[in-house]
DNA sequence: GCTCTCAGTTGAACGCGTTCAAAATTCAGC
DNA sequence: GCTGAATTTTGAACGCGTTCAACTGAGAGC
């Protein structure tokens, strides 16, 4: 029953700071190459370390991608927080949030592609629905309980319950759409954003309001 | 203009052989082992040729699976046809034809993992919306436009243009499913093909019928 | 101070996908 | 048959992800 993490290593202080090291010097070359370009090789060189010693820290250079995914999630929650406190509105909420989250993508574009591609394998630790995402995925899940926690909107307590996986799984629909978008600086991402964020805050007014209790079937 | 495939190599009656030979070598290995054990070593020798002589071939291992999918298309097609010609209502003619995609998908239902991973890869040539897939695609949806042309239902011009097409992408579906399905001989796979159909042939029936025009909104 | 332990680190080695220059084979035209 | 070009085949090599046995060094307990 312990569930206890297995996450790797990291017990002293100077283990935290190079496993952040080599974390930042990857995430770095990621930006620049791409990642099939970047090699573990490199990403230890640059940071001024052994290769062996990169392994210690990541069991697999996917792994950099599952810790990126985490510190993503870091900085939009950081950025998010603040800026809910201004916004009263389910909409304008929703709205902050999804657009921070593809602001702080963008600069990954060109990586994007392997993200999905592992992500949509199975099996894979990086696959959004395994247990080795769930600290990421519950997390993210509590940062949209937050945009719903407004005080201007009525939502029933079953339907507020389910809202965070939605909004998740919404999420996770408009990131795929902005891995795909060619357009210049993914207008037409933020465009969608707009587009359905309205029609979701229509939906989940219009389930709010009225009777319509046993839309259970979806 | 000049649209001439590159596909590689097999200029010759020999040549056609060694590709087919490769081919079948290392769908064996793949029903054995999977796709991740199968090296390309293992290929060559277990065909009896050499490394280099697999990669003239086939440009890379991903491209195995390209030539799996079309022999999978092949296959479904041959079984597909007389099965047809038995079948005169829609609902049974596609229902015999999705049962028959799982049964020949079985074999291979342990690689099938990879088979997504690289095929939802946005870059590669594996994706069935790639320009490289094009040519199965296009023989896939042959296989429905023939499966729409039964002689008991009444379906309208235009709807019946647009189905093959919304009927490779239910089969995209439910194969994705079937990837994802745990249980023994993937029952549920074919419990949820039966309903499916079931409610596809009702709306396609209903589309049909009626006055509905107007339903280029989906 | 000494030793024991264990996180942290190293670098060599392995297996695999992929490439390529060169050798072998095939075959059309004579 | 002979010849030259095109196709096919080979095997060695490269780069990369990953593993691992051995080394280093810092600190806890004495």
């Amino acid at each position: 029953m312990a569930g206890m993490r297995k996450k790797k290593a990291a017990k002293t202080q100077k283990g935290d700071q190079t496993k952040a090291l080599i974390l930042e010097t990857a995430l770095e070359i990621f930006r620049e190459r791409g990642y099939e370009e970047t090699t573990m090789r490199a990403i230890a060189e640059k940071a001024g370390l052994s290769l062996g010693n990169a392994y210690y820290y990541f069991h697999s250079k996917e792994y950099l991608i599952q810790a990126f995914y985490q510190r993503l999630h870091d900085e939009h929650l950081a950025a998010a927080l603040p800026a809910l406190e201004k916004k009263e509105s389910l909409k304008a909420r929703l709205l902050t949030v999804m657009r921070l989250r593809i602001d702080l993508m963008n600069p990954y574009h060109q990586f994007a592609g392997v993200l999905f591609k592992t992500a949509a394998h199975p099996e894979s630790p990086l696959n959004p629905f395994s247990d080795e995402s769930d600290p990421v995925r519950q997390q993210s899940m509590e940062l949209f309980a937050k945009v719903v926690e407004t005080t201007k909107a009525r939502i029933p307590k079953d339907l507020k319950a389910e809202l965070p996986y939605l909004l998740w799984v919404y999420q996770m629909g408009i990131v795929l759409f902005w891995i795909h978008d060619p357009s210049p600086q993914h207008r037409r991402t933020y465009r969608l954003i707009d587009h359905t964020v309205d029609l979701l805050d229509k939906l989940i007014h219009l389930a709010s309001n009225s009777f319509m209790r046993p839309l259970r079937k979806q």
